[in-house]
DNA sequence: GTGAAAGCGCTAACAG
DNA sequence: CTGTTAGCGCTTTCAC
């Protein structure tokens, strides 16, 4: 129930007539940003050896550096990207995309993580990182326009889903660009980084079997994605003989996705004694779902989770689950990715990377 | 416990020697993009008649209009940013700037919601959203070399802690910009955009002293935030003689930090009877510390949060919380930082939006 | 309406 | 090492 506004007023908008300017570098024009020829003409020095200095001051003087420093530094001064651009053909700028229909990324605590690695790798050459979404299918058009019009030297694109238009796009306008996980369908011509998810699921599970569990259930993420594809994979060749279709439930990665999951699992094979969950989060929810029945886990059921994110430390009992190698993952990327706008590689990349069982008290 | 490495080989590389070319648009040269000169010469007319088609094709008769437009689509033409932001001195596009030092922002599911409607209004005027980030003192320096370079024409600042180094360095480089949330110690000669942070905790607190409350406590956000500090005095203000040290912790927006701040103020005052905090996050956790605690909310402790997140809502019992109008915020965020970047304003605008209670049941 | 031409600010190749 | 110069691809007057 709502109590109704606070505030009568909806806004207050406030100007300020006079006021205290912004204190600023001085300017040489009103609202005229320097150029490299003002920085010039105060040092003494020509256009050249200005632009030198701002590339790394190689082949210069140390006393004309100082100078020309100095300069920058009374005016203010900080180079026009669009005329270092146009000039150089770099742009020094690299895009994360993400295509997200839902909003699933952006809660997504690895997000905040790739950002970071993303952020720091570039660096390390000078590049800027910008992240870029699209919420829909013309804002995907919109971002399209955006990356092809040459403002970024490369793109890292999120996981996609099968059949991202956006992914096509931007591949076909030659774009130098790394995949996070296998692209459906471009497996062959993209670049790529991803954790070897069908090897995963088949240790995941083996482990369990090993254990002398026989009727191993699994939780799945959206099977239109690599990753829900080749983790089912992996269990699937794991099961052998053993596989059973109603012994498979696919999630979407939401938590309520794994709880309904988790019950449709269990009315349908009541004798499960082993469950392999494509997601930390779904697991927990099966963790719910089982001691609501009545299970005990590790003992009638183990459970095995994947990600090994935080909440899997702190679950009851704290879950046994695949660690992803993410930062690896990034890093990788980015390397990959500078081949690409180097012209260092020409042929298209594709890093699988390995993940380790985390074992836990659920399995 | 970890069980070591599930896959030997660390890292699996595959080019791929031979393969299908990227399929693509017809290209003039060998990995050169066709410019507008191409188009020209392709369509039979001149580069001030493209460039007129390409910029919404006012003044250009609908016949050229349409060869132009076809010329375009052989070629696979786009524009080259960086030639027309040069040529133009507008970038058309707005950073969305964020400077974590914690990794607190990523979580936040605002955060995707801001991005969300920053993206939709900005398309409104053909503006792309880039999201910048910052995690440290180095890449806060590297961000505003970034943002000064003219890469943007104009950038939205996230909530900004105090002393911020990098609002101050891009504020002075004259870039137009609208801060989100009152940016302390700069409230006069910046734009902001903030819910009236005061009024809201003071009706809140209002609200729990009506219901005959005496001993009303309050966890607090970071109080080097706006955000902290206008609740706090809104707080105070309606707490009035009844104000006590003993009644206020300070936390700093995290789960564990509301944790502590209820234990310690359950130890101070325990005849606490009302409870403010400064965010559902933190007020779930004081829900928590009261029931373990042995006291019942409402009828022992009235509890009242902000942000009317989702968790609020199944929150046990669900939480009375202070709702602001983030989407409201963000559009009109957007709204003043293109007055400013058109010119049509040139003194800092402030605007101040109104929230509301809802009322659930924890008070 | 349309074409011609003058830059936007910088880099990079070339002399010296 | 440093100055000179020719563009980078586009927008935007200015004539016609």
């Amino acid at each position: 129930m709502i109590t109704g506004t606070m505030q009568e007023k909806p806004r207050t908008a406030v100007g300020r007539p006079g006021g205290t300017a912004v204190a600023g570098p001085v300017r040489s024009g009103p609202g005229k940003r320097p150029t490299i020829e003002d920085v010039a003409a105060l040092a003494g020095v020509s256009r050249g050896t200005v632009s030198r200095v701002l590339n790394g001051g190689v082949h210069v003087r140390p006393g004309m550096l100082a100078r020309v420093n100095e300069a920058v530094e009374t005016l203010g001064f900080s180079v026009n990207h669009a005329a270092r651009a146009l000039a150089s053909g770099r742009t020094g700028s690299v895009a994360f995309v993400i295509s997200e229909r839902d909003e699933h990324l952006f809660s997504d605590p690895n997000f905040g993580l790739f950002v970071r690695i993303f952020t720091r790798e570039l660096r390390k050459h000078g590049q800027h990182l910008l992240v870029t979404t699209a919420h829909d299918y013309e804002e995907e058009a919109f971002l399209g326009d955006y990356l092809t019009a040459g403002h970024v030297d490369g793109a890292l694109f999120a996981l996609p889903y099968e059949g991202e238009a956006l992914l096509d796009r931007v591949a076909r306008s030659g774009l130098p660009l790394v995949v996070q996980g296998r692209p459906i369908g471009h497996e062959e011509e993209l670049s790529w980084v991803a954790p070897d998810e069908e090897a995963s699921a088949f240790e995941a599970v083996r482990y369990l079997l090993r254990q002398g569990r026989r009727r191993v259930g699994t939780i799945t993420g959206p099977l239109n994605t690599s990753s829900g594809r080749g983790r089912l994979a992996g269990y699937r060749r794991a099961l052998g003989d053993a596989y059973s279709r109603s012994l498979v439930a696919e999630g979407d990665w939401s938590a309520r996705s794994g709880l309904l999951a988790a019950r449709k699992l269990l009315s349908r094979a009541p004798d499960l004694d082993g469950l392999f969950v494509h997601s930390d989060l779904m697991a927990l929810q099966a963790l719910t779902v089982l001691r609501e029945a009545g299970r005990r886990v590790p003992e009638d059921v183990a459970v095995v989770g994947f990600d090994d994110s935080v909440a899997a430390t702190m679950a009851d009992p704290p879950l046994t689950t695949v660690h992803q190698p993410l930062e690896r993952s990034a890093v990788e990327s980015v390397r990959v990715l500078n081949e690409l706008i180097s012209g260092a590689t020409s042929v298209p990349q594709h890093v699988v990377l390995a993940t380790r069982l985390v074992r836990r008290r659920s399995a």
